[in-house]
DNA sequence: TCTAATGTCTCTAGTAGCTATAGGTTCAAG
DNA sequence: CTTGAACCTATAGCTACTAGAGACATTAGA
């Protein structure tokens, strides 16, 4: 049995993190300890890695709740899985396109400045003017997240 | 003079982020109308287009407060705007490394799926065991915001 | 001119995914 | 037995908005 810190180092996820999982219900401590500390087994350490891994990963704590949910009755089909991993590759590939995009303009931007004074300022004339732009790094669209 | 929502659809921006960015002290409207209503003329507007193109390159809200701050005495150098500008470009770079990564890693788990059942699937195997993981998406590092 | 629809006002609370703080309790080492 | 670290709960904060409630303002059409 591991105490909540232990639990952390050997996942490599902070101890506020996994008191915060358990509270939006994706892991239990298998008990308490006399004095009401969480005790964690095998099991639980195994799922806080595979939930750190799919975070690294950059998959929502929603699509880990599912592939959790998925893991806890293996004779299903895998379908589900697999979609939802495809949906992150699809969230993954549209972030890199507009990332790819917006390193561009950045580049574009911070070449042409002569480091002059703020009123012959590349950087604050694109800023300020989107005509002056290659790239239309449309502006809907917007990003969050991993 | 502009209505708020004049204002907002001019730049792109809705209503509630324009009354939530003067609530973070970023624009002001120039007055009110006699029935209380926010008015704006054209420098508002010009201020609001530079905040709204700033967010789409994925500058944070702070670093756009003092690009404003620049822009509003124009006889300083631009160095810390250029500054501003290359600490974005490289926030950018490490974030499309990172995701190059993370891209990698879900398109081998989603190539290697056999369709199978959860208790064969590859997605749910991989997740669960870093080792089986060719590219490191360290765990460290992790990146928000666009 | 009246009315109905739309726009705007303030205020509060919610989103994701944690992180930080306060004030107290328990555990393990020496 | 004492000290210090680890733990407990509960609450608030972070970014950048978004959504909702309930009331007031404005505008277009009849």
């Amino acid at each position: 049995m591991l105490s909540i810190g232990k639990l952390g180092e050997a996942a490599g996820v902070k101890v506020p993190t996994i008191r915060y999982y358990e509270q939006i219900g994706l892991i239990r401590p298998a008990g308490r300890s006399e004095g009401n500390q969480r005790l964690y087994d095998k099991g639980a350490l195994i799922r806080l890695a595979f939930i750190r891994h799919a975070r690294d990963l950059g998959f929502p704590l929603e699509a880990i709740r599912d592939l959790l949910a998925l893991q806890d009755n293996p004779d299903q089909s895998c379908a589900a899985a697999d979609a939802i991993a495809r949906a992150q590759l699809e969230a993954v590939r549209r972030r890199l396109a507009r990332l790819e995009a917006l390193r561009c303009e950045l580049e574009r931007m911070v070449a042409h400045c002569a480091h002059g004074s703020v009123a012959q300022c590349r950087v604050i004339e694109v800023l300020g003017n989107h005509d002056l732009c290659h790239h239309p790094h449309d502006g809907e669209n917007h990003d969050h997240g991993t």
